[in-house]
Order: C-alpha cells, then sequence, then structure tokens
DNA sequence: TACACTCGAATGAACGTTCAATCTATTTCG
DNA sequence: CGAAATAGATTGAACGTTCATTCGAGTGTA
C-alpha cells in the first residue's frame, strides 16, 4: 500500500473508533489493528495521538466545508441559498455519523480551541469558499438581511442546530421528512433573517 | 465531616476537576486530593467513577431544572414565560460553567443514553414542575401555539442554544448586555411559534 | 465490643510511545 | 544485467507511566 493510501487508513480507522468509542476508548493499538497495521507504524505518520487527531478535524473540517457548497447555493438569492446550506449540513453530518460524532467530541475537549473571537471566525468564513456571503455579514449593520446578532449566535441558530438535529437523528437512527426538514431550514431562517 | 457533606464535597471536586479537565484526566486520586478525603473512601460512598459521574449528573440536571423556574414564568402569558425561562437558562449555564461544561462533555460521551423518543422526554418534563406547560404540546397540532416541529428541534431552537451560547460565553469569558440577550431569546421565539 | 468510617500503599491492567530488528523497494555500480 | 548498498517502511515486544480499584489496618463513636 502507498504511504499516503497508509496514512489514510489510519485516519479513517481512528475516525470510526473515537466515533463509536471516544476518545479515551480509542486506544492507538486498537486503531493499529482496524487499521491492519501494527501500532510503532501510526509514529511514523504523526508524531502522537494528539496529532493525528487533530489531523482527523482539519481532513473532516475540510470535508465538511465541501459538502455545504453542493449545488452551488453561490448561485441562489441569499434566503435559498440559506436553505441549501442548512440542508447540505444536515445531509452532510446525518450521511457521515462518524465524522458527525467525531467533530462533537473533538469541539466539546480540550483539544480544541475555538478562534478567540467572532470576528475571526467569520474572516476565516469569508476568506475562501465562502466570500459569496461576505456581503451578509459586512457594511452597516443596520443594512444587513440578518438580525443584528453576533456571528456565534447566528452560528448556533442555523447549522448548529442542523448538526444537533442530525446527530439525534444518527443516535437514535430514526429518519426525517424531507418536508419537515425543509420546515426546520425555514424555522432557523425566521430565527436569524430580519 | 458528617457523611452526607462528605459526598457532597466528592461529588464538588469531581465535578469542579471534569469540567476544567475533562473526564478522562480527572483521576480518583485528584478528586480524592481536591475533596481533602483518601482515594479509598469514595469507593465507600460510590460504586465506581462511573456511578460517581452518573450520581453527579442527576445532580446537575436536578439544579437546572429548579433554576429554569425562577420568578414563576408558571404565571405569565405564553411568550413572556418562554423569555424568562430562555434567560433563567442562559443564566444558569453562565453562572455555573463548572456545571455547564460538565452537562456538556457528559451529553456528548459514551455514557448519556438519551431517552429513546421525543414522546417520552415531553411527558417526563411535564411530569414535574413543568405542567403548566401540558398545553404547548398536547391537543391538535393544528391549534398549538408553537410551530408543528418535533420537541427535540424545538428544544435545540430554544433551550440548546441558550446553552450553547452561554457555554462559549464561559470558554472567551465575555459577557454580553442583557437587551442582547432578550434580542436572542426573542429569535428563539420567532424560530418556533406560529 | 461492634460498627461505620477512613486511610494510603499495593495491585494489576491498560495505555502511549520507543526501538532494535527485519523487510522491501530503489539506487548504485561492476 | 545482477549484486551489493542504501534508505525508507514496518513490525511487535518492551518500557515506563498512569489509573481505577482493592484491602488490610487504623480511628472514632455508640
Amino acid at each position: 500500500m502507498a504511504p499516503r493510501d497508509k496514512r489514510e487508513t489510519i485516519l479513517q480507522a481512528a475516525l470510526e473508533l473515537i466515533a463509536e468509542r471516544g476518545f479515551h476508548d480509542a486506544p492507538m493499538s486498537l486503531v493499529a489493528q482496524r487499521a491492519g497495521v501494527s501500532a510503532g507504524i501510526i509514529y511514523h505518520y504523526f508524531a502522537s495521538k494528539d496529532d493525528l487527531i487533530h489531523a482527523l478535524y482539519q481532513q473532516v473540517e475540510a470535508d465538511l466545508s465541501r459538502a455545504l457548497l453542493v449545488g452551488s447555493p453561490q448561485s441562489l438569492p441569499l434566503e435559498q441559498a440559506f436553505t441549501r446550506i442548512w440542508l447540505n449540513a444536515y445531509r452532510f453530518y446525518r450521511s457521515h455519523p462518524h465524522q458527525a460524532r467525531f467533530l462533537e467530541q473533538y469541539k466539546h475537549s480540550p483539544f480544541h480551541q475555538e478562534p478567540a473571537n467572532p470576528v475571526e471566525a467569520v474572516e476565516a468564513l469569508v476568506a475562501g469558499d465562502f466570500a459569496f456571503l461576505r456581503d451578509v455579514f459586512s457594511g452597516d449593520p443596520a443594512r444587513r438581511p440578518l438580525k443584528d446578532l453576533p456571528f456565534d449566535v447566528i452560528y448556533e441558530l442555523t447549522l448548529g442546530v442542523a448538526a444537533r438535529i442530525a446527530l439525534r437523528h444518527t443516535i437514535d437512527e430514526s429518519t426525517i421528512e424531507d418536508q419537515m426538514l425543509e420546515q426546520i431550514a425555514a424555522a432557523c431562517w425566521q430565527a436569524i433573517a430580519r
């Protein structure tokens, strides 16, 4: 197996184990076993368990960002773009339960260090593929299409809700009608729209 | 020290350590040290570390439930009752950072087992001090004052948001104006109200 | 005396990490 | 081409540490 692939295999095994059993119950020996490699080799690709986990986080975050842009919300009017992104988020979490559980654990663990202030978070967001949202968050507060709420509050009222609901549905293995999903997205929109 | 007090002291020490360092970095020896007792005695009061953590969870949940009813929302019209409960939730989390962090960790750990379905969750809720909310969730869906959304979605759009925002503010030690808090509560209300 | 409470050293298991040895593929050179 | 040399990849046993839990002995009180 090519080194690149082996590294991927290890990351995948770690993702599954951590999602299923938690950080503290996913020993390196088990990660190695599931990946079909020896324990020692992990330290050839990662400096430590922490390093492995951080690498995993970055990869999952990148996957999520890409998934949010499915269907080109860039080209839609704002409210429709919102709905599309919200549904993209829900569906990503729902169809990637390991990633979803990993992210939740990571964000609530001592590993995670949030950007110090919301401004940085927005800047990081609109710096890349989300530049089309720049107008939404900049300029005269009174003329923005959204209520004048802090960015983290906006996040929790929208994608945060999608993440949490998807996680619940993953845990209890329930499904939900598309129509209901759109109603929830609409409810989120009402929470943040002027 | 009376046994009852010693038990409380141990729970308090465990709460602080777990909130500050996480489950996996809060060894029983440290819990004992902070509580000012020997490691062995913990096993006189709790069968295991898991048992200790579960007991802690029940106590924190009870504290939270009580806090939600501050100011007698029972006696207010629905929207005002909502705002009061929402603010109570935010303030509880904000003024009890250890409890807040503990709850978040617990809910995202393998310890936590959610009630299988939302109906049970509602029944458990309105069985006790929250009976005044019975009408809000029962009867003809078309005549309820809330949108016809699943209970867990309602939760995530309201108290879940309060919990998360409070947690963020605890972590970055920021404060927020009362007026802004009320705007957020209002946004949550708009998300769920018809 | 009896009983509950308390201590803290001891136990044994589990874990992250290291490392000397081995294997594999690629390169060097006669 | 073929053999030797080199470097990287891989193994898994071993190490040292940490941790939850146990237990024999001690203390205070009824």
